[in-house]
This record gives C-alpha cells, structure tokens and sequence, in this order.
DNA sequence: GATGAATGAGCTTTCATTCAT
DNA sequence: AATGAATGAAAGCTCATTCAT
C-alpha cells in the first residue's frame, strides 16, 4: 500500500484522527471518514488495508512527526538534563499544535482492545526514541541514575503523554510551562539519584 | 429498575464488569456478559434497560460502594488533613479489592463516547461526595486554600482513579503506601496554600 | 447449531436451493434466501454459520435423504444386479420429485470453487452410501467385474446425477425408464465382465 | 469491439480463460485478469464492454476457433458418417490441446446465470455450425434419421463437450480414441435408424 | 419472571467501472 | 491507446433488542 497521492493519505489520516478523537474508534464509521476527508468510501480501502490498519498508521505517523520535531530541537552534544528538557518541551509543543492528536494517543494508552495492546509496545518501547537515546547518554555520563531503560522511557513517554492530556482536559488553556515542571518534579528527582 | 432479585443483579453487574474490563464496552456483546453471568439473554433487559443503562448503573454502583466506604473510615469532626488521607486511603484499599471495577473506571475516564461523557459529571461532581464535603470542611476551617470547589473535588477524584490504574498496569505489586505518597506529593502542596 | 426450529430450517433449505438452482450461489444474495423463506436475514444466520455453510447443508440434507429413499427400495438380499436396478431407479425417482435439488447438484459437481470441491468427496465416497455397498456386494458374489470400488462409486453416481440433469434440461417431459435405460446400457455392460 | 491491438486482445483472453476456469467467473476480478494478463486493469475496458462481454467473447472466440479446425479437417464430400467422426476427432483434438477452454465451457453449460443461459443457444444452435452442416447432409441423402435439427446439434455438441470435460476430471491420461468410440455408442445406434 | 429465537438496522469491505492524465 | 486512482453500489454478517412462550 505505497502512498499514492501524498495529499489525500493527509487528509484521511487527519479526518480518521479528528473522528476517532471524538467518537472513538468504534462509534466511528469509515463512512465517516470517508466524508470527513472529502473522499469516497472506497478510497480510503485504497490507502489503508482496513480501518484497525488506519487506527495504526495513524500512531505510526504521529511518533515519527514527534520524533523529527524533537530531534530538530535537541543538541546532541548538551547536557542530557538539557537534552531531556528540549525534548519534554518538543512533545508538549507538538501537542499544543495537535490537540487532537494528543487526545487521540492518550485514550489509545488506555484502550481495552489487544490488538491495540501490541501498539502500546510500539508506542514506548521505540528503539530509536530520542527518549531513549537521552537517557541511556545521562546514565553513561554519570548523571541520571536507573535500572531499566526500557521502562523508564516507557514510563517517560507515558508520562508526558498522560499529563497533557490531562490539561487538556481539565484546563481551558494550555501552559506548557505548568505541565513541564509537574513533569520536573516527578521525573528529575528520581533520576537525579534521589529517588527510591 | 427496581432490583427484583438482587442477587442476580449483582452477577449481571459483576459479569459485565469483568467483561467490558476485559474487551471494552463496544466488543462485548449482551449475550456474552449473559452466559458470563450465567443467566439468558433476555434476563439482562428484565434488570436493565439496555446495554449503556447497565454500563451506568455499574459506574453509580461501584461509586456509592465506594462512598460508603469512605463514610466508614472517616471521622468527620477530625482534621480534614486527616480525614481527606482516611479518604484516599480507603478509595485506594476498595481498589485494590476491586481491580477490575479500577480498570473499568479508569477507562470510562478517558473514554471517548459522548454519551458517556455526560457521566463524567455525574462522576465527578457527585454533589454528596465525601471528598467534597472534605474539602469544603477544609476550606471553611482556613486549612485548605483553592478556588472551585468542584473543580478541584474533580481533579482529586481524577487523580485517584488514575494513579491506582497506573499502578495497576505498570506494578505486578500493588502497594497502596506507595501511591498515597504519590498522591500526597501532587495535591497536600497545592491544598495547604502554596500553589498557584 | 442445533435444529431449533425444524420447519424453519427446511424453508430456508428449500428457498436456498430454489434460489441457488436458478440464481447460481453468488448470484443470489441472503437477503433473497430469507424473503424467499419468509424469515428474517438474521434467521438465517441462526440455523447456519454462514451462506457457505448453508449451501453445503443442502447437499448433505439431500445426499442424506436419497439415501433414505434408496435403503427403504432396496432388498439387500437381493440379486446386486435387482439392488442397483432399484437403487438407480430409487434415486431417479427422487430427482423426478426434486427437480431442482437435482439441478442444484449437477452444478455443484462442475462448480469451479475448490471449497466446494472438497464436497464433491463427501458426495461420491460417501463410505455408507448404498450404491458402493451394492457394488461391493456384487463383486464379493462374482458378478460384478471392476477394480477401485470408490472410483466406481464416484463413476456411477456422477452418471446418475449427470443423465438425470441431462433429461431435465433437455426435454420437457422426463420419461424415468428412458433415463435408466441409458444408464444400464452404459454401465451394465462393463459391470458384468465384458469391458475393458 | 474493434480488434485494436491483436496481440492485447489475446493475452487478455487467454488469461481470463485461465482464471475464468480455475477461480470461476463470480471469484475472479477483473483485476486479476489483468494481472495476469500483464495490461493494466482499464486496458480490458478498452477491449471489451464489461466483464460480462469478455466472458461471452471467450465462447464466440473458442467456437469459432473449433468451427475453423473442424473445417479444416472435414472433407464435405464425404460420407456423412465419416464427415461427422471427422468433426468430432477434430473437436476432441481441439479440447485435448486447449483443455482450459473444454472446461470452462462445460462449466458454462451447467451454469446457473440467466445472463448466460441465453448463450447456451448461441452456443448450441449456431445456424453455421459445421455439425449441424453434417447432420442435414446426412438427413437429405437418407443416411440420418432425426426429427429436430437444431435439437440434435445441441445434443451432439453437448455431448462432446461434456464427454470429454468427464474424461479430463476422472482421468489422468486422455486417450481421444476412447471418448469417440463412446460418443460414437450413443450417437450412431440412433442416428442410423435404429433408436426409438 | 426468565428465556432465547427472531429480527433488521447498520457496519465493514469488495470490486466493476469510470475517467483524468 | 493505456493506465490505475477513485468511487459507491451492493453484499455478508453482527448484535442490541423484542416478544411469544
């Protein structure tokens, strides 16, 4: 399934992003989609295997989007505290600018479904998540201190994940300042070497 | 929905709360929270009058097991510091008897459906909620400092349910201590009057 | 899937091979099978898994009756010779009373679809179908002549099922003697010794 | 239907006889044919009409191609019992060397469509027929008895199709001689007066 | 009260056909 | 002339809900 026709790929992914956001994967039709994209039923089927490959392709898109703007806002060669700072920072802007998108993750985090369970792994266990890479360089210098890498950035991801859409939720405006420093809080004084 | 038999209500509502946990409230079909119940199809509409209403009536169930509970473990002329920790501490031992019911709420939380959505008030802003009543004791008295009463028995509320879930999912353990802490460190701060 | 309601089912057995013999099985739809029947298009679904299901219920319910007809005609004491006699004419009369059942079969035995060509097994080395056990009979006594007694099975029921089909579509009238005529001479012949 | 590129044509019938005979014409898509067929899937709409007009194309196509071999091997001087083996070697050498196409054209004299059946007589009562030629030959010089003309085309070409699509599905080997000599059984006996 | 056979609205998906390139 | 992306009609199937027993 080549992308064919770059444009319309985008609108179906964003209109399928926009539906699910707001009805859930299973209140929503391809039907729906479909209309919401300004294209025909079909032709969605055209881009997409099926409506769960849809649902995928859509996390898929997104990380890779999150990854680019946070490997375009990190220096390598900082401080890991700064790196981590710069990458916290990217994902909650990019989230700030894809309210939808945001939503849409969170509640796929906390989905039922097993097939989407699987995703869940995709999700956190990256093996080219910046993420990762930031934290595996701050224990090798010395200075974040853990035992899993794989569980911490699966619980880094979450976590900042979870907290925006909380915000979002819960808030009619959005500072991203105020969720980065919760963010600080629970994160920085375990990792500084303090924590149990 | 008078409860005719009570005691088959109550495997109705166990049933479906083990499945809709399990699958998801769209992939669970009557018929299969029935023979999970071990009672026919039809019986289901005898108590309920159809698939959503048992979906709320498990949520209004569990909350008011839930406040009955926090109603027996709380001292209502002791310091509302003391009597919000009794509170949080007994939501977080019902949980952890009722795994499931957790999930189950955790999930409605983020859930997508508008339908469902209307229940987050019901959820939230129960108007005879203990947490309520606590935190506008704790107010009254000069403990507490904040501004929407509402809001912020919301929030409270919220974060409970979330940070038993997290641990549900991410712990194979499950020690309460562990989250109350968590709990403690995310609200006392605001609450006691140093926050924003 | 039990037999609920057995009068049921046979309507929509008698209507799918109404519509199959004069539809073709792709060419009609379900929806048509249950008007047919005077059922609703989930009825059906409640007696067969699915149309497939359906289609091959038809040929074992026919296959089964034939059967039927076939023993209550035949004396198994009998010369082989007086059994395949009666046998050949039991089945033709069974035909003669279910033209359409009958059509239905011949398609289905020079049908392209290779699910259904595992039927035609089921439907020619049928392990107790009478015509095999009269054959056998026939041979065991020194009348019968031949090698592969399946292959033989096989031979003479497609001959029976293809003469049959043959008279229905060609002639308005259908004589059961001629038809038995033309299918004594081809297989007696060979049958008794003097083929090749 | 102008012949535009010979060559296209062709292939696309070639493949479509392949699929059409192992897949049947309800279970294969256009867009396999022209997969197969290595054109691009509206190259076959430039060919022909629609799937319908391809499949009835095949047929014109292959009786032609049979009426031109069998032409070719008939000397219509002859007796009109040798004309008539002749015809009936050279269209059972014909099958022997384009078994696809026997088949598929046995599968379509047994099929079920309405849209189809009208070709049966397309099929079976073509007014140029080379056997219907013979068979009024035969009659007019008294060496044939028969009533019907066209009824008799129709069932000698049946015959051989269907004699020797049943020698291809129940025999490995195909021995020509032998299918003859069994139309010639059932055909001659009668033709020469002596039936009933 | 309890049941499950019956039902049809509604969903996903396929595919013949069109048409802009 | 050749193509394949686009499309929507149509089909199989599911399942919440009803209702006769």
């Amino acid at each position: 399934m080549k992308l064919k026709n770059r444009e319309k790929y985008t609108r179906i992914i964003q209109a399928a992003v926009y539906m699910f956001t707001n009805k859930g994967f299973y209140q929503t039709t391809v039907a729906e989609i479909a209309r919401e994209a300004g294209v025909g039923k079909g032709t969605v089927y055209t881009y997409f295997e099926n409506k769960e490959a849809l649902f995928l392709a859509i996390i898929e898109e997104g990380l890779q989007q999150i990854t680019i703007k946070v490997e375009e806002n990190r220096d390598p060669e900082a401080d890991p505290r700064l790196q981590l700072k710069q990458a916290i920072m990217a994902t909650l802007n990019f989230f700030a600018e894809h309210r939808d998108f945001c939503i849409f993750l969170v509640r796929e985090h906390f989905s039922y479904d097993q097939s989407i369970k699987e995703q869940a792994e995709k999700l956190y266990y990256q093996p080219n998540s910046p993420f990762r890479e930031i934290l595996f360089q701050g224990r090798e210098k010395g200075i974040f201190e853990f035992e899993h890498l794989d569980t911490l950035t699966a619980g880094l991801t979450g976590a900042i994940f979870s907290s925006a859409f909380y915000w979002f939720i819960f808030s009619s405006h959005f500072p991203v300042s105020k969720i980065y420093s919760t963010l600080e809080n629970l994160f920085f004084h375990n990792l500084l070497g303090n924590g149990d």
